[in-house]
DNA sequence: TTTTCCATGTAACTCGTTACATGATTTC
DNA sequence: GAAATCATGTAACGAGTTACATGGAAAA
């Protein structure tokens, strides 16, 4: 909840927008952070705007559908600074889904294993490709920040699995 | 839900347990792969009881309260290795709440953003200490694995935050 | 001319959490 | 005698997703 506010907050603090602009935003330039749909977004929205963190007023262009512009208040300037210390300040204490499967390994042979492993390992290194090829496009440095880190952390996960394929080899 | 059955179906893998044990096993053990509640566990164990993949049968030990026993049967081993193999060939396309903050990092002065990152950074420390006295015991690779990948990604966004405080404060 | 794009919204649903209810029994 | 432990469960709620409805305009 609060963070879906924060991406949204964070996304007015640059232009005052509507809400089918933004949630195209967010599925064309933030679909590594975040996967939210177009119903929370719009919904998200709507709340701030009851609660007097951004402004409405309503556009229209010819005979195009209305939209509904948001722009954020000084309320809500000062909530998304207070969201956002928030959110650099928590170490999120992460769950791992696939910790799971790792967890019981053991009731599975080794070379099946070994395996899925595998395939996991594939994925990563498709992800990391991804990653590298991600437009930087020095709109600030958080952007590039952001996608630096995750290739860090896919990349650490990758050289983990990659040894531990290799340990589990060994006891075939 | 599939992740709490696998859990759920993999604890009882190892044997036959009553609801109250299996969550209390979970808060005890595995409380850094997942934070499943108590009435969670009630419902989805009992989810599994009606789907044919466990049976119960119902204990009494003196004047304490009955047990529901729940017992793995062959439909629930077979359905525990698919979710199994499932689980360990996904690479989890993981979104890191983390990124959020920093992402819209540019709209805070650089000062106070090192300063909420040290805060991060102090808080994985502590769970990295936390990682490195956990109990190795041998129980099985697979459990040790799963607190070792831990350690590992940790670590990683330990690394990477110090780099990036030491890169933002010669910013300033 | 049928499909896609623009733009918003709602209703039904799923998953999970919180908070409570029960009642005996052991511990302080 | 009060509090915690054992053991199960339910009802209410919250967040989010899916799938749909609307209707004009542009593109295929």
């Amino acid at each position: 909840m609060e963070n879906r506010a924060l991406i949204l907050l964070g996304i007015l603090m640059a232009q005052s927008q509507h809400g089918y602009q933004i949630h195209e935003f967010i599925e064309r330039n933030l679909s590594n952070i975040t996967d939210m749909k177009k119903a929370t977004a719009y919904a998200t929205l709507d709340k701030l705007s009851k609660e007097g963190y951004v402004d409405v007023h309503t556009e229209q262009e010819g005979n195009r559908p209305p939209r509904k512009v948001y722009t954020i208040n000084d309320k809500g300037r000062s909530y998304f600074l207070t969201l956002l210390r928030g959110n650099l300040s928590l170490a999120g204490s992460m769950y791992y889904p696939g910790d799971i499967g790792v967890m019981f390994l053991d009731h599975l042979p080794t070379e099946e294993v070994v395996e899925c492993l595998k395939g996991r390992l594939h994925q990563l290194e498709g992800m990391i490709e991804w990653h590298k090829k991600a437009p930087r496009h020095g709109k600030g440095k958080g952007v590039d920040l952001a996608i630096e880190h995750q290739l860090v952390m896919i990349t650490a996960e990758h050289d983990w699995l990659t040894i531990v394929i290799e340990r589990l080899k060994e006891d075939i």
